[in-house]
DNA sequence: TGTATTTTTGACAAGTATTGTCAAGTAAAA
DNA sequence: TTTTACTTGACAATACTTGTCAAAAATACA
């Protein structure tokens, strides 16, 4: 399974493109994107969205990526993970299915 | 479906405590309480495992409320809400498996 | 009623975590 | 070896969280 810091690093380094520049176009230092690619430091939505659009990688994938990340690290330590993943989706449905927009 | 705050709040009424009564025993005040009990608050994992003792609710059943409580609302506007959840079930079959601890 | 008790509300303070910069270090390429 | 790219860690700025407090609103009850 790759992490979202490798797909980033990888996708970068297939561009030829350098952290600095990436960096740059997110408006960071690229310290930080330096430890985003190596999983030291969580990305931000922006940070992701922003990735996808001038890495050309899917939005969407890579928000599922970053935000499972997030999520699987929260609740990884639980014993009762799993279970609480599939009431989370319950709950997802039924906030879903209630809620005013859409 | 019952809200965690629902849960707290009928428990706590059918024991006949009062608000402040229980906020001593979890050592804050009551006003966070109340707003933990509508809903308003999101309790701390301190709060909720101190609740399960008071109010002698089953802990393991309130920690997956309030833990998917936590992640449904993260992702609930997230168009593709449900993958998110399958990643991180897949991301927590890993992280378990390859853990150090067990 | 009206008085006491409980709960709710919102402004604010304190504490904690996140997000970022910077500068010096290391590694790799030219 | 000098330049270029990347990494590291200390620390600053910012934004969230968690809490207090006091006053207002709701409820209970004499």
């Amino acid at each position: 399974m790759k992490t979202t810091g490798e797909i980033i690093r990888q996708q970068r380094e297939s561009k030829g493109l350098l952290l600095r520049q990436v960096a740059a176009y997110l408006d960071i230092d690229q310290a930080i994107l330096s430890k985003i690619e190596r999983n030291e430091r969580k990305p931000t939505k922006t940070h992701i969205i922003k990735l996808a659009e001038f890495l050309k990688l899917d939005k969407d994938e890579l928000i599922v990526q970053f935000m499972s990340d997030k999520i699987a690290y929260e609740i990884a330590d639980e014993e009762c993970a799993k279970r609480v993943l599939r009431v989370a989706e319950k709950k997802v449905n039924y906030l879903k299915s209630h809620s005013t927009k859409n």
